[in-house]
RNA sequence: GGCGAGUUGGCGGAGUGGUUACGCAGCGGAUUGCAAAUCCGUGUACACCGGUUCGAUUCCGGUACUCGCCUCCA
């Protein structure tokens, strides 16, 4: 039994899928203008959490998880336009497009590297701008839209009595506190845009209102409605999605469609902080992904620190929770490395999880476990297995000759080391500990680790190590 | 101004009307020539003020502080 939180209703409840051999969700995908920042990867871990383990229940076959890519937007037309102004060559719409395919290919590699698994449809909103036209066209014939100045917006008093819900507010308040400066065509200030004009060297489709561009919200809409129908289970986002945006999707799919009920449950994300504070290019605290990928933090490492905070809470990246899951993986990896996984994921951790997706207390439960259920649990959790980890295998210590496989240049470097490995092990047999730690002195200045195990001497090179083969053949 | 979230031991962070969270760090011990790894042990915390109750960190009300959204930022 799985219980959820429902924004809708502030409260958590039982999830009773509409057809368990299809249980549905929509994600609001990025717009793809840029580089995926940290804030980005909070909804697709949370939501990639929540997949699996409908999957678990249901059946890997039976979820249907959609999550767009907004293509469409003015930020993407700005990087472009800024690009040709540098003098890219190529029309605008050409490097509008070269911009979306090049920050989706981006955003699949770091979502990749965090073992975030693929949604089952990742639609394009430039796929649908059909669907998106005939649902504003329903929409204005249902007289919950109207046409103006080449817009086409949605008009909020036609549909009082939904319109708020969510975000728990009142259109009157709305109007109250609204900073929006009012265009002129609207005939309430709350009403929203469904289509806008494009100019002339913007992308652009052919309407019934002219040539232009669909308005943020009915993306979602149309592509929800395409793809999952009326009515389906599940809907995410961040919380600042919220409002307006959310609340706008309702109001358009509820009125074009009012034998559906859209998504039953509504689940929102809470933000992402550094350091303890917003994440801003002012502050000097905003980073991407892939800026810490190219750190050598690893994608597992993120993944963790984001379990580790309720997805309900504001969550702090910090560079010591990062060092402590850091920590703690190698740990669950030493002891789930060449185990087999138990066949079943102990029932602690799949009830943690069903209960709102309580990753924090999964992950403490997984403290107790044994190594073959603990592996189990961590498949369930998204975590690669440790042989399949290169920054987990490459801390290991290990024995020269794999540490260094491949790099061929430094074959004769390697094999002096193994010498001197050899005649560390030996002295020590030899109870000779005074010869045999100055040895170890020596490679600890070259940056080998030297350690023993089971098996035998074993060295650990880091990032750092340097060897020196004059040096080795010294020690040997 | 409107809407909402939060305040737990050195740190992170669950949870509960009365019983050990857990992890990290620390400390003590076992093991080890030393180290590494591993194992065992160890911490009477729950913002403040009232109320309900036999009993509240947990329920209710208020105060303070922090934070988010209301700006096509997840």
């Amino acid at each position: 039994m799985i219980r959820l939180y429902n924004s809708q209703t502030r409260q958590k409840e039982v999830f009773t899928p509409l057809d368990p051999q299809n249980v549905r969700m929509y994600v609001c995908g990025p717009t793809v203008y840029d580089r995926a920042h940290l804030g980005n990867a909070r909804p697709v871990l949370v939501f990639d959490l929540l997949y699996r383990l409908l999957r678990h229940h249901y059946g890997a076959d039976h979820v249907t998880y959609v999550r767009n890519f907004t293509d469409v937007d003015d930020r993407i037309n700005e990087t472009a336009q800024r690009r040709k102004a540098a003098g890219a060559s190529g029309s605008l719409e050409a490097l509008i497009r070269a911009r979306s395919d090049e920050t989706i290919e981006w955003f699949h590699t770091d979502m990749d590297a965090l073992g975030a698994l693929r949604p089952n449809h990742e639609p394009r909103a430039t796929e649908y701008i059909a669907q998106m036209i005939a649902m504003i066209e329903d929409l204005i014939a249902k007289s919950h839209a109207y046409a103006a100045e080449g817009h086409a917006l949605f008009a909020v008093d036609s549909w009082k009595e939904g319109y708020g819900k969510l975000s728990g507010r009142s259109v009157e308040d709305m109007i109250a506190g609204a900073r929006v400066e009012v265009a002129p065509y609207k005939k309430n200030p709350m009403d929203f845009v469904l289509w806008k004009p494009s100019d002339d060297d913007l992308p652009g489709w052919d309407s019934p209102w002219g040539r232009g561009r669909p308005g943020w919200h009915i993306e979602c809409s149309a592509m929800a409605h395409a793809l999952l129908g009326e009515t389906f289970d599940i809907h995410g986002g961040g919380m600042d999605l919220q409002f307006p945006h959310h609340e706008n999707e309702i109001a358009q799919s509820r009125c074009a469609h009012p034998q559906g009920e859209f998504a039953k449950v509504w689940m929102h994300n809470e933000m992402l902080q550094v350091e303890g504070k917003k994440m801003s290019k002012s502050l000097g605290n905003f980073f991407t992904v892939h800026d810490l990928l190219e750190q050598g933090v690893p994608g597992e490492v993120i993944r963790f620190v984001m379990l580790s905070t309720h997805y309900r809470k504001p969550m702090d990246w910090t560079e010591k929770k990062r060092d402590e899951a850091e920590r703690r993986l190698t740990r669950w990896f030493r002891k789930t490395e060449n185990v087999d996984p138990a066949p079943t994921v102990p029932s602690v951790i799949v009830e943690a999880l069903s209960d709102d997706l309580n990753t924090h207390l999964a992950l403490s439960e997984m403290n107790s476990l044994s190594a073959p259920s603990l592996k189990a649990a961590m498949r369930l959790l998204g975590f690669p297995d440790a042989e399949a980890v290169d920054w987990f295998r490459a801390r290991q210590p290990a024995t020269v000759g794999v540490a260094l496989d491949g790099e061929g240049n430094l074959e004769f470097a390697q094999a002096l080391l193994n010498d001197v490995l050899i005649k560390w092990h030996s002295l020590r047999e030899s109870k000779d500990y005074e010869s045999a730690d100055a040895i170890r002195a020596a490679l600890a200045e070259m940056g080998v680790v030297v350690r023993s195990s089971g098996t035998g001497p074993q060295a650990q090179l880091t990032g750092s190590t340097k060897l020196d083969p004059a040096k080795l053949e010294a020690l040997k």
